[in-house]
DNA sequence: AAAGTGATCATG
DNA sequence: ATGATCACTTTG
């Protein structure tokens, strides 16, 4: 079977506006909804590839069961208590990086995770398209030029559902809302 | 349906 | 030190 790859963008376009740090410093469930339908980049060997972004998750607090969070401060979850804006990317079952933006205030653990970007659907195959890897983990927005979010300013509709993949948390967590998707 | 793959964290 | 777990993808 034929591989099939994404349309990348090569360059921002025209009415695309860089999200700064300040961006994120708002609560996940506020943020998350807006940033479906912006674009995502990354420059590698100066090369600009970006991508849009369909679908992402929230993932809060040490009270949800399914963040990683969940048991407090641990080595791996400390960066989900850093600055909003700081990028959270981490190793999911051994093969994939998974990337998060963590949001609202410093020391409340939350993030955003990109779940799907058009032409790269599941947040293991955004991160192999655009190679983002764990080296990014708990950088900064701000120190992190090569990486960056995007809005075209302008509204974009879009559906509210159960979060996948995290059959072990509790059920409460499971029933919520937390995954937003881009409406066609 | 099930393997592949390895960091992480709770347990002892 | 050990082992179960896991915010996934691909293959059959």
């Amino acid at each position: 079977m034929e591989k099939k790859r994404p349309t990348f963008y090569t360059r921002p376009e025209n009415d695309w506006e860089k999200l700064t740090e300040e961006f994120f410093a708002r609560p996940a469930v506020e943020i998350a909804p807006q940033l479906v339908g912006c674009y995502l980049s990354h420059e590698v060997d100066g090369e600009f590839k970006a991508l849009r972004i369909t679908e992402v998750e929230i993932y809060s607090g040490e009270t949800d069961s399914a963040c990683h969070a969940r048991s407090g401060r641990t080595p791996r979850s400390s960066v989900l208590y850093k600055k909003p804006g700081t990028l959270y990317v981490y190793l999911c079952y051994g093969i994939h990086d998974l990337l998060n933006i963590v949001t609202g205030e410093e020391d409340y653990p939350e993030a955003v995770l990109i779940r799907a970007c058009a032409g790269a659907d599941g947040p293991g195959k955004l991160t192999r398209a655009l190679n983002i890897t764990r080296d990014l983990n708990d950088r900064s927005l701000r120190e992190t030029p090569e990486l960056a979010f995007w809005s075209d300013g302008k509204y974009h509709e879009f559906n509210a559902l159960p979060r996948v993949g995290i059959d072990y948390a509790d059920e409460a967590d499971r029933f919520k809302l937390w995954r937003f998707q881009l409406r066609e």
